[in-house]
DNA sequence: ACCGACATGTAAGCTGTTACATGATTCC
DNA sequence: GGAATCATGTAACAGCTTACATGTCGGT
């Protein structure tokens, strides 16, 4: 029994078609929600994994002048697992953002370079965000099999574009917030 | 060199005051914000590592009838590390939401079947939502050193708490979104 | 009588990352 | 000339999890 979500990603792909762990590798990494660390090595052991168990089979076919390209198709009892994997209860979320973690200690900050760290923050939420709309408007890449599929898939891309705007607004009250104590700050030198 | 956030987690707790692997446990594990996989071991390794390399000092209380305790202090080194991590910019905010890697491959089942496993999720949200607000209602336990500080701990709980209502919204809407399709799928069958 | 809080640790194992290795083709 | 794409893998290491080990006190 394994839990490794990396490992039902790629039975849930080859679910579809047969592909070769390169496919895999460029097939996960386009879905920001399938969330996976970039890793290529990972998807290589795992199809050995999923080899030894069972649940996927594999031919290798020789290219000219490329190397060769091994295809892995799904096993009857792949796609068991993969059933079984689907509806078993999925692990809680977890957001773990390391931007809070130094914020937490920031106050040994300056202001300016408190405004550093969240400006830098800023600018990097927005860009995400702005690639999140980017991909709303032209309509998520989502599986066009059913019109069921096709539902989820731009749920779960709204998921991570709702995330984004959300993480947005909250920088932007945060940066709000942080120059009023700034400007207090040298309201007080302007006093003195 | 290293980058894992546990052990600056630790040097920040530190620098307020003393405190034994047990202590940090607790402080950790009541802030969700910092993220913590609850696993203690992790702590009492970090210490070691920390120690190891002159980040803080321990010394041992021995206590009548109870295990001797070991309190950590932050060494001159190890609050410059604590400074110069808070300034670093942070890794990438990541989420990994098991949920969504579910819903990809979810057209496999039936609408009852789907309608379970969100329907457990919502509650599962609307459980973590509701502790957000409660948290946020009674003033998050926030250190209450400078008001700046004050206010950056506030902003990181407001963080999750918002996370985790826009979460909420989110999974409402796809909740009624399956409904359509399940309420069109019975239409069909009715008109058979 | 049992459970949770207090308090710390070792050992084994699994997962994941980084570095290294190969080698042709196409685009700038 | 250099980078990116195609295509797969090994080996070493770092990080994290799980199981195990110990022992008292206070509450139900």
């Amino acid at each position: 029994m394994f839990i490794m979500s990396i490992q039902h990603t790629i039975l849930g792909f080859l679910s579809w078609r047969p592909l070769t762990g390169y496919d895999l590798k460029k097939a996960i990494s386009s879905q920001e929600f399938l969330h996976w660390s970039g890793n290529s090595n990972q998807i290589y052991t795992s199809l050995v994994k999923l080899y030894r168990d069972g649940f996927v089979d594999v031919r290798t076919e020789q290219q000219q002048n490329l190397p060769p390209r091994k295809i892995y198709t799904l096993t009857e009892r792949g796609r068991q697992e993969l059933r079984c994997w689907v509806q078993s209860p999925p692990d809680p979320p977890e957001a773990r953002n390391a931007f809070l973690a130094h914020l937490a200690w920031g106050d040994q900050l300056t202001a300016e370079e408190l405004d550093g760290l969240s400006g830098a923050y800023e600018k990097e939420v927005e860009a995400r965000a702005a690639m999140g709309r980017e991909r709303m408007r032209r309509g998520a890449d989502s599986p066009n099999r059913t019109p069921r599929e096709r539902f989820l898939w731009e749920m779960a891309h709204e998921n991570r574009s709702r995330a984004w705007e959300t993480e947005l607004e909250w920088v932007r009250t945060l940066r709000r917030g942080l120059k009023k104590f700034d400007d207090a700050g040298q309201e007080k030198r302007r006093r003195r």
